[in-house]
DNA sequence: CTGTTAGCGCCTTCAT
DNA sequence: ATGAAGGCGCTAACAG
C-alpha cells in the first residue's frame, strides 16, 4: 500500500498538517521542519493523493481541452503545446476528442467536464449559442482558440485579414480571375476559420474592383484529397482562373496535384497560395500565410494557468497573434530559390 | 452551488445510498424508488463528484495515455481512437506528451499518473528496463503498443515480417540493390519500430543471397525532409540504389522528392515502397505496407477496460494484427491505374 | 430492498 | 510555527 500523509507525518515526527504545508511550500514553516517532512516523503516515496486533495480544497490541477479532431496536424500541434505548458506547472490535461457533430453534441450536452477540472479550452469551434452557455454554466474560466467570445478568455488571428493578404498577393501579382478552395461554412462541426477566410478573400476581391464570382468558391473539406477534387472542379470551368487561395496548406497541395496532373504549370499557369504553413510547405515550394499555431495554444494555456494562479487578474482578455505572407514558388516562380535554401536548411 | 448527493436524497425522499445505487445501475433498487431518484437527479442537474467517488471507491474511471509525439500522425491517430473508446466508456483520458527525452525521462522518474490513473497505455516507446520496472511500480495495468512486454497487455504488428514483405516485393521485381532509409535505432526517444523494420530488411536480402551493405542504410528520421535528405546522400553514392525501402511513408514522400528532384523517375530509375499506408499514400501513388492504426489503439484501450471490469480474466495477452502490402505506383508502374481509382474513391 | 455509518486522504480554519 | 479536528462528497459494508 502507497504511503499516505500520515505515514510521513510520523516519520517526520510532526502533524499532518505540517507535512501538507511543507510539501506545498507554505510559508509559515520552519526551515528546518520543511526539511525533515521532505526527508521523510522522499524516503517513503510519498506523493499525495490528487482525489483527497481535490475533494478537500475544491481545485483540480486539471484542464479540459476539447478538439474537433486531435489527427488533423493543426489540431495536434495546438494540443502539444497546451500539454507541455501544462505538465511543466504541474497540471493534468484532461482531452476531449469530439470526432463527428453527434460527439460535439454528446459533449455540449453532457459536459464530461463537470465537477473535474479547473478550466476549459476549446479549440477552433464556432460555439453556438447553446454551446456558449453550456459552458458559462461551468463557471469556470474559459479559454477559446480561434474565436473571440465575451467573458472567455481567447487568443487567434486575424483570419479575415490574412486572407485579405493572401489574396492581395494575388491581385499584386496581377491576378484578376482568382478562385477559392475552402471549408465548409454550413460543416455541422462548424470550424471558426471558414467564415473568416471567405469574408477576406471576397472583401479583398471587391475593394480591388472585382466582383466575386461564386462559380469560383469551391468547397475542399481541409484535406488534401478535398483540394484536388475542388481544383478538379474549377480546372473544367469555361474560363479557368489564373489563381487560387486555398484556406489551408493541405487543400493547396490537393490543388498543386490536380493542376500538375491536368498537365498544367504552376505557378506559370495558375499560381496558388496556402495557409497556414505547414510543415512541408517549405518542401512543397507552396506560398502561403504563416500562423504560429504551437504559440497560440501555448498563450492560451499560460492565460489560463494565470488566471487560476492570480484569480484577481481574471480579466478575460483577447489576444490577437501576427500572421506572415510567406512567399514561395506557388505564387512567384523566382523565389523558388528561397524555398530550395528553406528546405535544405530545416 | 452545485447540487450534492444529499439534495438528490432529500428530494427524491430517499437515503444517500439508494442514490448512489440507482445512479449507478446497482442491482437490488426496485424501479420506482430508482425512477424516483433518476428524477430527482435530473431535476437538480446532478452530476456526482468524481473525486468524492474516487477517494472513497479507489477507482478512478481514468486512463493514463503517453505518446511520444502528439503532433506527429501516428500518434495522433491512435490517441484518437484510444479517447473514442474511452470516452464511449465513461473513462476519462489523462494525456502525457513526452516531447523529448527529457520529458521522457521526467515521466518515467515523476510517475504523474501515479495515483490517479486504473491504467496506462504506452505508445511506440522501446521500454528501457527502469522503464518497465517504473511501469510496474504502478502496479496498474499496463498497455504496450507496438512492442510486447511479459506481463503487460500488448497490441502490435509483426515489423520483421512486414519489413520483409515490402523488401521481398522489390526482390521479385528483379532489385538487388535495395537501400534503407529508417529512423535511428539510437535516438534517444527509442522508437520500437526501426529496430524491428532493420531487422526485417536484413533478413530479407540475406535470405535472397543478397549481403547488406551499410552505406545503403540512412537515417530519415520519420520526416519528409529527413528521408529527402537520405534520398540525397543515396543518389551520391557511386553505384546508385534501384529500389528504396522506407520505414515511414512520410521519408518515401522525401525520397520520391529527392529522386524527381534529380531528374529520375519513379519507379523506372527507382522503385520506393513505404510503410503504413498514411492518408496520403494513395494520393502519392506510393507502394507501401498497410497497418492498422487507429485499429490497434481501439483494440488495445478496449483489452484494458475489458481488465478492469472484470479482473478474473486479467491474462495481459498480446495481440498481433495483420499488415498487406499494398502496390501502387511507385514501385510497379502499371499499378498506377489502381492507385487513381483508390484516390478518386477515397 | 433500503437506511446507517464508517471511512477514503487530504486541506483548512481555529487554537495554541 | 505547529497541532487538533471538522469536513469535502461519495462508496461500501453491515444491519434490518
Amino acid at each position: 500500500m502507497a504511503a499516505s500523509i500520515e505515514d510521513v507525518a510520523k516519520l517526520a515526527g510532526v502533524s499532518i498538517a505540517t507535512v501538507s504545508r511543507s510539501l506545498r511550500g507554505l510559508p509559515d514553516v520552519a526551515a528546518a521542519t520543511r526539511d525533515k517532512v521532505l526527508a521523510a516523503a522522499r524516503e517513503l516515496d510519498y506523493v499525495a493523493s490528487p482525489f483527497a486533495a481535490r475533494l478537500a480544497s475544491g481545485r483540480s490541477s486539471t484542464i479540459g481541452v476539447v478538439v474537433p479532431f486531435v489527427h488533423r496536424w493543426f489540431f495536434a500541434e495546438v494540443l502539444g503545446a497546451v500539454e507541455s505548458v501544462l505538465s511543466q506547472s504541474g497540471f493534468d490535461l484532461l482531452l476531449h476528442n469530439l470526432g463527428s457533430s453527434e460527439g460535439r453534441e454528446q459533449f455540449f450536452s453532457i459536459l464530461p467536464v463537470r465537477k473535474r477540472v479547473d478550466a476549459v479550452v476549446v479549440v477552433s469551434l464556432a460555439l453556438t449559442e447553446d454551446e456558449v452557455e453550456a459552458l458559462k454554466s461551468l463557471e469556470l474560466p474559459i479559454g477559446v482558440l480561434g474565436a473571440a467570445h465575451p467573458g472567455f478568455f481567447s487568443v487567434r488571428i486575424d483570419d479575415v485579414a490574412a486572407a485579405q493578404t493572401a489574396v492581395e498577393h494575388l491581385v499584386g501579382l496581377g491576378h484578376r480571375r482568382i478562385a477559392l478552395i475552402g471549408g465548409d461554412t454550413d460543416d455541422p462541426m462548424r470550424f471558426t476559420p471558414p467564415h473568416h477566410r471567405l469574408t477576406g478573400f471576397r472583401d479583398a476581391l471587391i475593394s480591388h474592383g472585382i466582383t466575386p464570382d461564386e462559380s469560383l468558391e469551391r468547397l475542399g473539406y481541409f484535406t488534401v484529397e478535398g483540394g484536388e477534387a475542388a481544383m478538379v472542379q474549377l480546372l473544367g470551368l469555361p474560363e479557368r482562373p489564373t489563381a487560387v487561395f486555398a484556406e489551408s496548406d493541405e487543400m493547396a497541395y490537393g490543388a498543386m496535384r490536380a493542376i500538375r496532373r491536368a498537365g498544367l504549370r504552376v505557378p506559370a499557369d495558375i499560381a496558388v497560395i496556402g495557409f497556414d504553413d505547414h510543415q512541408t510547405a517549405g518542401l512543397l515550394d507552396l506560398t502561403t500565410i504563416r500562423q504560429p499555431v504551437a504559440e497560440q495554444g501555448a498563450k492560451l494555456a499560460a492565460m489560463l494557468l494565470a488566471s487560476l494562479t492570480n484569480p484577481d487578474s481574471a480579466q478575460p482578455s483577447d489576444v490577437v497573434m501576427e500572421t506572415e505572407l510567406v512567399v514561395r514558388g506557388s505564387t512567384v516562380a523566382s523565389a523558388s530559390e528561397y524555398a530550395d535554401t528553406t528546405a535544405a536548411t530545416s
